[in-house]
DNA sequence: GTGGTCTAGACCACT
DNA sequence: GTGGTCTAGACCACG
């Protein structure tokens, strides 16, 4: 668990919490069972409020990346590689679907898109 | 001026206005000297608040895309297209450079964010 | 706005407070567009606290029973009857299916179900 | 003894082990003076904690459908057909009456439950 | 005024 | 020990 909080940025923090966790299981970091840290343990080590971590946890499992087993943990989710890419592109593309309505308010094309993307990343 | 609000969006209001009102500038829909509509005028047609309005006008003005003449209203500032393209392409670009970290984060190659985009754009 | 909160009940408080405002919803007792209490106004009057509110209204809204307007409120969405009866439909079957396996578990029939259900209902 | 144990359902496990075992004294599948395994075995077993186990035995005491001799272990009561029939009625029924509260408060109709319970039971 | 987020504690149920 | 819930305040962005 390598996580970065940034109290300066315009996101909130358990959403920071969550994108990042997110992305790791995504990338396959995270094996399945892997077990989260304590939500206070978390909170601690985060110097976060425990119902901060809590929301993040809570959007991992309707994400259904993670499970919560009462008085045991939080535990990464089993999932065969095909949910993992399908989940990876539902989450990615969501987000996509957004940065597009953006991009083509200024009227720019596909093409153009790309050239742009290209210079930065 | 054609623009359209939405409540129900996730993105406030004023941000609506001004990125809509920006492109229309960038795309040259709105030729250098066109007056803004007043204030008052814009937020009854609009269904928004005054205070809503003025934050929009204050960041186009910010952006240096409009400039203020007291008393008599806003005007589009007189651009040469070489400026107008630059200045297009520094704030899509602004925008650009987080969406990118985004998907950065969920390692996706360039080539990857290409795929996906095609799909939705 | 007619809502009970028992706190001796096992059923946590924002969990009351969504099944009965939804209740209220799907049986057309709110109008499309009612605008549903201040969170804040909500939470001194039922003597809770606002986060608890909150969760209760986040319930809600990720069931599309409401929406949520920043700075403005929150307000019941614009539903057709066939919808309102299709979500109806879904947030019970959802509970009835735990009841089900319940009384399955005793080895009781349909038949047998309706003949005690009939007695208490 | 035939127990399926869930750990990421919602119930917790001790009601999951206790609701099973009285749903089949009460089907006449385990017979007056059945011994229920020792705690300790059982708990292996299942992979549960002894106390989850000892927390369920206790509510089959509670429910009089077992009685324990110290130092001997844990058997099934000695009741009567009708008691039987007596006592399921009265856990079954009790469970009801509050998924009943649920399908009323929506407004349902005995009728309307029959017809959304024929659906997926 | 509204909702959105957050804190630093607390008590409870479950294992 | 774990997670689940809750409180009573607080600050911020939006309108």
């Amino acid at each position: 668990m390598n996580i970065a909080i940034s109290n300066t940025s315009d996101k909130p923090i358990y959403q920071q919490l969550y994108e990042q966790i997110s992305a790791q299981i995504l990338k396959g970091e995270l094996a399945s069972g892997y077990p989260l840290p304590p939500i206070r343990q978390a909170a601690t080590e985060l110097r976060v409020s425990i119902i901060t971590v809590k929301k993040a946890w809570e959007e991992l499992e309707r994400l259904g990346l993670i499970y919560t087993v009462t008085g045991k943990g939080c535990f990464v989710n089993d999932l065969s590689p095909s949910e993992m890419l399908q989940k990876r592109k539902e989450i990615i593309q969501k987000q996509m679907v957004m940065d597009a309505s953006y991009y083509k308010s200024f009227g720019l094309t596909l093409e153009e898109v790309f050239e742009l993307l290209k210079e930065i990343y």
